[in-house]
DNA sequence: ATAGGGTTAG
C-alpha cells in the first residue's frame, strides 16, 4: 500500500495534482506517514531549518543538532547567514553553556563565509554568557560594525556578572542608547544591591517604559522596602502582567503573603490579564504559607478550571501547598500527576510526607527515588534525614546518612548532622542535659504574655507587625550560618543567637508591661536543633521552638533604647568570649565540643532559672 | 535571528 501511493506520488508533476494528492492523503489520514511525507517534495528553507533548530534547544540534545548540521549543509544551507547564526546559538545551548559549548559555537562562527551583525553580536554574547569577559570584549573590539544591540550585549554581561563598574564604563562609551540599555543599567544595579544607584539611573532616563517601572519595583521590593515599591507600581503609566507579578512576589519575599493575595485579586477585579505561570506559582506559595485551607482550596480550584499546564515549577509550588495545609493525599496526586519532576519536587514531597507525620511514606518517596536513578543534592538528603528523625526511624537515618556519604558522595554539612540528633546523644548526654535545664518548659509555648498583651506565635506566622523584623533577622542570621559554616565564625554566630534568647527571655521577666525589646526573634525547630547543636544542646526535633522577644505596648520608651544598647554590648562581649575561648575549635571535632560546653555550660547555667521558671 | 523586567522546596 505505502509503496504503491509512492510510486504514484513520483509520477505527479504539476502542483496542482500534488496539491490533490495531499489533500487525499490528509483525508485518509496518511499525510504524516514519514515516509510519504517527503515525497509530497516540498524543499526545505531556511526558514524550515531555523525552526528546526530552535526544536533542537528547546531539547537541549547536541545529537539531533549534528544531524540538523549534516541536513543544512547537504541542502546547501551551509552559507546561508540566518541558519548559520541560528546554527551557532544551537550549538552553544546544547554544549550546557560550558567551554565545549563555546567552542563549538566558535567553530560555527570562524567557519561562516558570511558574517553579519547578528554573528558577531551572537557570539560575543556566547562569550559573555559564560563568563568569559576577557574573551567576549576582544572580539567586540574586532567588530567591523557594532549596533546597539552589541553595546547592550556586552552591558548585560558586566551587569550579570555584577560588575557594574566596568558595566557603567561601556554605557558611558555607548555612540547611542536604547531603552534597553538603560533597563540593563537599572536591573544591573538592582541586582548588585544599590537601589540608589538604580533609581538614579532611572530618574535620568527619559523614555521609562514598563520594564524600567517593573524593575524599580522588583528593586524595592528586593531590600525590602515595600512601600516605595508599592508607590511606584500604583503611578506606573502603563502595567503589563510582569508587573503585576513583580508586586506579587515583592510581597511574598517580604513575608506579607496576605497582602501577596491581595494583589492577585485586584488584578483578577481589574481583569485586563490573565495570570500565567508565574503568577500562579507565586500565589500557590503564599497560599501554602498562609497554611489557610479557604484559599487553597480556591486556587486550586481555579487553576484546574483554567486549564493551565502543570509545568514542574507549578507543580512543585502545588506539592508544598497542599502538604502544607494537611493535605497530604491531593500534594501526593499533584507529584504523580505530573510528567517531569526534578530534584526539587522530590524533595518536597519527601518533606510534606513528613511533615504531616507520615515518614514511612516519606521514606517510601526517597525509596523509589533512589529507584528512579535521579541525580540527587545535599537538600534531599537533609529532607530525608529530618523525616527519619522526625518518626523516631534513627537506623535509618543512619543507613540513609552513610548512603549520602558512600554512595552518593556528598559531603555531610552541618545541617545533616542538625537533622540527625542523635548525633550527638553519645557525645553529651542532651536528652539529660535539656531536661536538667528545663528547656522542655518553654518550647510549645507560641503565647507570651507581656504586661496586658498577649503575644501569639504560630508556625511562620504572617500577622504580627513586626514580622518583617522577625524574618529579616532570621534570614540574616542563617544567610552567615551558611556563610560561615565550618570555620569558627559559625560558633559566633550561634552564640548570638543563643545569647539573645537568653537576654530577651531575661528581659521579658524583668520589664512586663515596661516596653521592652524592639527586635522580635522566632525560630524554628531545624534552626534551633541547628544553632544549638554547635552550643551543646539539642532540641527534640519535634518541638517547635519559638524565641521570642516582644515589646510591649508599642510605645519606644527610654527604657528601649537603654536595654538596646546594653544588649548590643553583651552581645558582643559574649561574642568575644566565645570567640576567645575557642579559637582553634575544629568543627564537628569532640574535643571541640566539650571544650566549647565546658565554656557554654557556664553562661547557660545562670540563665537556668529562668528558662524554667518562664 | 542577537540585548532588558516577574517563577517553586529545604
Amino acid at each position: 500500500m505505502e509503496q504503491e501511493l509512492l510510486r504514484i506520488l513520483r509520477t505527479l508533476d504539476s502542483p496542482a495534482h500534488l496539491t490533490q494528492a495531499h489533500a487525499r492523503l490528509l483525508a485518509a489520514g496518511l499525510a504524516a506517514t514519514p515516509r510519504l511525507l517527503p515525497a509530497l517534495g516540498v524543499p526545505p528553507n531556511g526558514f524550515t531549518f531555523t525552526f528546526l533548530l530552535r526544536a533542537c534547544a528547546l531539547l537541549g540534545l547536541p545529537r539531533p543538532c549534528g544531524c540538523v548540521h549534516g541536513q543544512i549543509v547537504r541542502c546547501g544551507f551551509g552559507s546561508d547567514v540566518f541558519v548559520q547564526n541560528a546554527l551557532m546559538d544551537v550549538y552553544y545551548r546544547c554544549g550546557g553553556g560550558g567551554a565545549g559549548g563555546v567552542g563549538a559555537a566558535r567553530q560555527v562562527f570562524d567557519e561562516m563565509v558570511d558574517k553579519d551583525v547578528v554573528s558577531w553580536n551572537s557570539i560575543v554574547g556566547v562569550y559573555m554568557s559564560s563568563g568569559d569577559a576577557t574573551g567576549a570584549m576582544g572580539l567586540f573590539e574586532a567588530m567591523p560594525e557594532r549596533n546597539v544591540v552589541s553595546w547592550n550585549t556586552v552591558v548585560a554581561g558586566f551587569a550579570r556578572t555584577g560588575d557594574m563598574v566596568t558595566a557603567r564604563t561601556v554605557f558611558d562609551r555607548m555612540p547611542s542608547r536604547n531603552a534597553v540599555s538603560w533597563n540593563l543599567m537599572i536591573s544591573g544595579y538592582a541586582t548588585s544591591g544599590d537601589v540608589e544607584a538604580a533609581r538614579s539611573v532611572f530618574d535620568r532616563m527619559d523614555q521609562k517604559d514598563v520594564v524600567s517601572w517593573t524593575a524599580m519595583v522588583s528593586a524595592y521590593a528586593k531590600i525590602g522596602d515595600l512601600d516605595t515599591a508599592k508607590e511606584l507600581f500604583d503611578h506606573m503609566p502603563v502595567k503589563n502582567l510582569v508587573s503585576w507579578n513583580a508586586m506579587i512576589t515583592g510581597y511574598n519575599h517580604n513575608s506579607r503573603y496576605d497582602e501577596a493575595l491581595r494583589t492577585f485579586q485586584l488584578m483578577m477585579l481589574e481583569g485586563r490579564f490573565r495570570p500565567d505561570e508565574a503568577t500562579l506559582v507565586s500565589v500557590v506559595s503564599a497560599c501554602a504559607q498562609l497554611g489557610s485551607v479557604e484559599y487553597c482550596n480556591w486556587i486550586s480550584s481555579f487553576i484546574g478550571k483554567s486549564n493551565t499546564h502543570l509545568t514542574v515549577a507549578l507543580g512543585n509550588a502545588l506539592i508544598d501547598m497542599f502538604a502544607k495545609c494537611g493535605d497530604v493525599g491531593r500534594a501526593q496526586s499533584i507529584f504523580y500527576k505530573m510528567e517531569t519532576r526534578c530534584i526539587i519536587t522530590w524533595t518536597t514531597m519527601i518533606s510534606g510526607f513528613a511533615f504531616n507525620g507520615l515518614c514511612r511514606e516519606a521514606l517510601l518517596v526517597y525509596n523509589n527515588m533512589c529507584r528512579e536513578g535521579v541525580e540527587l543534592d545535599g537538600t534531599v538528603f537533609i529532607a530525608a534525614l529530618a523525616a527519619c528523625t522526625h518518626g523516631g526511624l534513627l537506623q535509618e537515618g543512619w543507613s540513609i546518612f552513610n548512603e549520602m556519604v558512600e554512595q552518593y558522595n556528598i559531603q555531610p554539612r552541618m545541617e545533616h548532622y542538625g537533622a540527625l540528633e542523635g548525633r550527638w546523644d553519645g557525645v553529651i548526654g542532651a536528652r539529660t542535659s535539656m531536661r536538667n535545664w528545663g528547656i522542655e518548659k518553654v518550647p510549645g509555648s507560641s503565647l507570651i504574655q507581656v504586661g496586658s498583651e498577649v503575644h501569639e506565635f504560630l508556625a511562620k506566622d504572617t500577622r504580627h507587625e513586626r514580622r518583617k523584623e522577625i524574618y529579616e533577622t532570621v534570614d540574616g542570621l542563617m544567610a552567615l550560618m551558611r556563610h560561615t559554616e565550618q570555620t569558627p565564625w559559625g560558633l559566633f554566630v550561634a552564640s548570638i543567637v543563643v545569647i539573645q534568647c537568653l537576654i530577651g527571655q531575661q528581659l521579658c521577666k524583668s520589664n512586663m508591661g515596661k516596653g521592652i525589646f524592639p527586635v522580635v526573634l522566632q525560630l524554628y525547630h531545624a534552626e534551633v536543633a541547628v544553632l544549638m547543636s554547635r552550643c551543646c544542646f539539642i532540641v527534640t526535633t519535634q518541638t517547635r521552638m519559638n524565641f521570642t522577644f516582644v515589646r510591649a505596648g508599642g510605645k519606644d520608651s527610654h527604657w528601649t533604647k537603654w536595654w538596646s544598647q546594653l544588649t548590643v554590648a553583651i552581645i558582643i562581649l559574649g561574642a568575644l568570649f566565645y570567640l576567645l575561648c575557642s579559637p582553634k575549635l575544629e568543627q564537628g571535632s569532640e574535643a571541640g565540643l566539650l571544650l566549647l560546653l565546658g565554656g557554654a555550660e557556664d553562661s547557660l547555667a545562670s540563665a537556668q532559672s529562668s528558662w524554667s521558671s518562664f
